[in-house]
DNA sequence: GACAGTATGAAGCAGGGG
DNA sequence: CCCCTGCTTCATACTGTC
């Protein structure tokens, strides 16, 4: 309590409301460190400024709008932060189209080669990896950038790299030269799934899927169609064809039989996410779902970790956050790196089961140690198992997009909601790993 | 309590017509 | 330039069944 008030104070005089205060304490807890209470609440204020425009926002926003679109045309993502008009500091960032990241490991969009450079105080190791979704509410992935070293997001959308689209940004501090050209995945819906080609209908134009998420269609909207194409011309006409193709986009359904469009089941979406088939077998259907929509596109991930292979001939020390079902090890693993620690930090008891479960399954040989929950993850905590496997080699984790994704209709507040504000664990947790890693170096130094 | 099923828009961008 | 249409989106809350 005596550390909570002393903290409240000396925020307040820095000048910061109490109730802003006491609201950055409630969401990063009270052990959160200052830095990380007064990016939440520099977050909470840069949110709130642009949220009063609620209600007579039209001119505003639609002028801002105008000039960003002018400012931005054309631009490729990875640059610097851009000016206004008026002079004064843009801090929205423009998701790039196409979604191709620094490289792409099939050379069809001709990219030209990025060459971006790192802060001095992101170099090396630790190499740390953040992952969140693309389309984010404004302003979000400014927040997250400035909070990791300014680093620019690698936006990707998977359905560059396999059958599903997946828009996710990412910020890493990895090399990305020499990334490795790694086997792909099946490129197109058909090639995944052969066996539906003979009930495909023709005036079915989709190539790829779009993003999986977290449920599947109900059966009223399956019901529906294959209904609607019972008692309609062959083919239907164009209207019925607009209709019908809406809600297979929108759901992601797959025609199985005749006139039946269904969604896809638990394997194969862990097929087009790149995961082992039945990685996620032993919970139920309803958890499969949550989980699998919430995971990593393995490919996608491997693609960019592929540049340690060489760099850890003998394996990785693994610190990983919001493990989920464990795509960011999957896609270690098949990239044929031994996972010699790792560190999981995962809430949800039916992951963390699938998790130990494709752990056995790998014959993994070497050390796992389990957290449930990275706000009891204390900085004494941290220290202390950084210190005892000499380090981190990776930091890597998505934190909750709950609060940023689309699709959510009730609580879509951004980075201050109750889930996303954990993203801020990430970085107080990736800046007590670099700290203790920088003292066991020069301590390492003292000795000689 | 576990599990399954169903209803529930908005935000933001891209593009085109006038 | 304005205004409109189209498209996509790691979800939540509630109900019912067993």
């Amino acid at each position: 309590m005596v550390d909570k008030d002393e903290k409240i104070k000396s925020l307040q005089e820095m000048g910061f409301p109490g109730d802003e205060v006491d609201r950055a304490i409630n969401i990063c807890g009270v052990d959160a460190s200052m830095d990380v209470l007064i990016d939440s609440i520099h977050a909470s204020q840069h949110e709130a400024t642009n949220m009063s425009f609620g209600g007579r926002k039209e001119e505003k926003i639609m002028e801002e709008s105008k000039n960003k679109r002018k400012l931005y045309r054309g631009r490729v993502q990875g640059n610097q932060p851009r000016r206004r008009l008026d002079g004064s500091q843009e801090n929205s960032m423009r998701l790039p189209n196409p979604m191709t990241g620094f490289s792409l490991p099939n050379d069809r969009h001709r990219l030209p080669p990025v060459n971006r450079s790192l802060p001095e105080e992101a170099k090396g190791r630790p190499f740390f990896y953040y992952e969140n979704v693309a389309k984010a509410l404004k302003d979000t992935w400014s927040t997250i950038s400035e909070n990791l070293h300014g680093i620019k997001p690698e936006f990707v959308d998977s359905q560059n790299i396999c059958a599903t689209a997946r828009k996710r940004g990412y910020v890493h501090n990895l090399p990305i030269e020499n990334r490795l050209r790694l086997p792909l995945p099946p490129q197109t819906i058909l090639e995944t799934f052969p066996h539906y080609k003979q009930w495909w209908p023709k005036w079915d134009d989709r190539r790829k899927l779009n993003c999986l998420q977290t449920v599947k269609a109900p059966a009223t909207v399956t019901e529906w169609i294959q209904h609607t194409l019972a008692s309609s011309t062959s083919p239907p006409t164009a209207s019925v064809q607009t209709q019908i193709l809406n809600e297979c986009r929108k759901w992601n359904l797959v025609w199985t039989g005749k006139n039946i469009a269904a969604p896809l089941e638990p394997a194969e979406i862990e097929q087009l996410l790149g995961f082992p088939i039945n990685h996620t077998r032993e919970v139920s259907m309803t958890d499969r779902y949550k989980s699998l929509g919430n995971s990593f596109q393995v490919d996608t991930v491997a693609y960019h970790l592929s540049v340690l292979k060489t760099m850890f001939p003998n394996g990785m020390t693994v610190l990983s956050l919001f493990t989920g079902i464990g795509g960011a090890e999957v896609a270690l693993h098949r990239l044929g790196i031994r996972l010699k620690a790792v560190v999981s930090v995962e809430k949800s008891e039916v992951n963390r089961r699938i998790f130990r479960g494709w752990w056995g399954q790998t014959d993994q040989q070497g050390t796992l140690i389990e957290f449930d929950d990275v706000q009891s993850l204390s900085n004494d905590l941290i220290e202390y198992h950084t210190r005892r496997l000499g380090g981190f080699d990776l930091v890597i984790g998505g934190s909750p997009c709950n609060n940023l994704a689309g699709s959510n209709r009730h609580h879509r507040s951004g980075l201050q909601g109750k889930e996303s504000c954990l993203f801020f664990h990430y970085r107080r947790i990736l800046r007590v790993v670099k700290s203790v890693m920088a003292t066991m170096c020069e301590e390492g130094a003292a000795s000689y």
